[in-house]
DNA sequence: AAAAGTATCCAAAACGTTTCGGATAGAATT
DNA sequence: AATTCTATCCGAAACGTTTTGGATACTTTT
């Protein structure tokens, strides 16, 4: 049986409380005694009982990280890993444990958000891959929780979120396109429920703008950030404007679908076509030729996510944490 | 303030004790009674603190999932993620949650895996990623903690695991090889620190033997599982042995090592030389040729991993799990 | 000498639930 | 009628820790 509390006090000849605070560093006990307990506790291979802890202050020490869809075949979470590696990351000096709850429309009916959270007891939560209907969207906007989202913009007294700015980074990539000359430049972005595509969107318009080319929507394409919402869109697209020499991606699965469609359209890139994508994916630099993206620091989006929710926890106030991107030139586009 | 138990009690005008077994299904309870304490539970929108339920069951509900090097820039963890997903859908039933623990040489010399699990009161642990030379895998040879690994063969009263028939997956793409024409195999292994090179390692000799080829041990190449290693091994392989007319690998990413090395010898796949890798992930069908490759079932090792440990919890005998995998033949290996 | 202050210890309540052992009213049996 | 049985309720201990309020012996101040 696991050694607790009593036992150390036994043994030392003390009381509860004595060996309480003695590990715990009050300075109501004497050096001599606090150095005889932490010797018997360590004798004793004693560990606190994080249950019992918790009962008492109410914390657990724990966070959760709620994930919308990941057993789901074939769902889109291409940098999820670094995500987590980075939460991990920024979780580990504070000693913050992390659950992960998947959730999906089905469970989300029987389970709200705040009895997910209050269910485990976990201090806070790290939300990633929701969409703009999800039904947890309203309930995260009102809230006590302390809560990060990621990629998702609300901002409450205790809900922050973490974001590359996607705005600029289609600006800059579409920039790109027209510095090698193009004109003609299509854009098959996410589907309309996610926040990143407005974003996206936003950016892509204000460079064609800047650059006094006239806005066409017929250029932009809606579709899932998946290899088949490329290569259908792809399609449709060159079909439809043979004209375009160029075409953006909100996704690096979204890039590599219209490679694909390319292909079979006997369509070389970038010969024939330039492909940018979004998010540098380990798959970017992979294929042939490698792909110019976006690269967004994922590993920091989850460290930073992570740092945020501990000072949320901790009482500060919720904000917007910006991470930066970088625009990596490969060979998938070419000057003309 | 959260709702109580007392709340409900106070509401109901019955002890706290009967409030218990009401809810708790117990049959010493009047159905009217019963039907009275659930309507008010739902009313005061009650949910039980599952950290003052763990203190009197001692049961927690919860599973550690331990990996290692995940933080590590670079690791080699190409199928967590479908592995995760499998191992969540296998708890989703018995409402387990999942504790993500990441471990690394430092943190292993601070925190044992006993340790580890104690601290959190899981109810015992999916342990991926380890090295042989793991200082975990000698403790969990010994544990009474129930424990399923993930491709590590050990077997005791309390410890279970999960693999793919490496040796006979082996068998069938080295066959395979064979059965194309090929004679002189190269196989390009992974590091000598990882059980699964072993099982490849007898898998490919088998199938070599079994076709009354000679063996040749400096065809056989160990290195990390990573493109790198694949890089620099496919180099050095073909370079002292001209006349391989295929290479078989101990995984995908080392296949992908070699496709680039040969690329950059001039050589064309499967023109020049054949390739075969192993794990199926998402690259192996993005890259052109499409690899040839011996297809994983990740996700069903996941959830297996997962369905086992909560048996073995339950006090079932932990065995070791055969997950089927299947062998992908797309254009990286032609016939001569 | 008496009063006040301080260092160092402790008893017990509390956290929210489960469960053991028991109370009691009514029904069934002798 | 008396005894035994049963359905349905309950008091309180327990789980292992933290923390509140207090006790006591010694020191310092008046």
């Amino acid at each position: 049986m696991a050694v607790t509390i009593k036992d150390i006090a036994k043994y030392a000849g003390v009381s509860v409380t004595t060996v309480s605070r003695a590990l715990n560093g009050y300075p109501d006990v004497s050096e001599e005694t606090r150095e005889r307990i932490k010797k018997i506790a360590e004798q004793l291979n004693y560990t606190p009982n994080s249950i019992a802890r918790g009962l008492v202050t109410n914390k657990t020490h724990t966070v959760g990280l709620v994930v919308s869809e990941l057993i789901k075949p074939g769902a889109y979470h291409p940098f999820f890993l670094e995500v987590l590696a980075g939460i991990k990351a920024g979780l580990k000096k504070d000693k913050y444990d992390l659950i992960l709850f998947t959730v999906d429309p089905e469970s989300q009916d029987v389970t709200s958000y705040e009895k997910l959270c209050n269910d485990r007891k976990v201090e806070g939560a790290i939300v990633e891959g929701l969409k703009l209907s999800d039904p947890y969207i309203e309930e995260i906007k009102r809230t006590q929780i302390p809560t990060v989202l990621i990629d998702i913009p609300i901002l409450t007294d205790k809900v922050g979120y973490v974001s590359s700015d996607n705005v600029q980074a289609a600006f800059e990539a579409t920039s790109y396109l027209i510095k090698l000359g193009h004109r003609n430049i299509g854009f098959i972005n996410g589907h309309n429920d996610a926040a990143v595509s407005f974003e996206r969107l936003e950016g892509y318009k204000k460079a064609i703008e800047k650059n006094n080319i006239p806005y066409k929507e017929e250029y932009v394409f809606f579709d899932d950030f998946t290899q088949e919402g490329g290569y259908n869109s792809f399609k449709t697209l060159v079909f439809e404007h043979p004209e375009i020499t160029a075409v953006f991606h909100a996704s690096d699965l979204m890039a590599i679908g219209s490679f694909k469609a390319a292909k079979d359209l006997g369509m070389k890139v970038p010969d024939d076509i330039s492909i940018v994508g979004f998010d540098d994916i380990e798959l970017a630099s992979l294929i042939t030729p490698g792909l110019t993206t976006v690269r967004q620091d994922t590993f920091k989006m989850g460290y930073n996510a992570a740092k945020h929710l501990l000072s949320i926890i901790k009482g500060e106030k919720p904000q917007h944490i910006l991470i930066p991107h970088k625009l990596v030139i490969r060979d998938s586009a070419r000057k003309i």
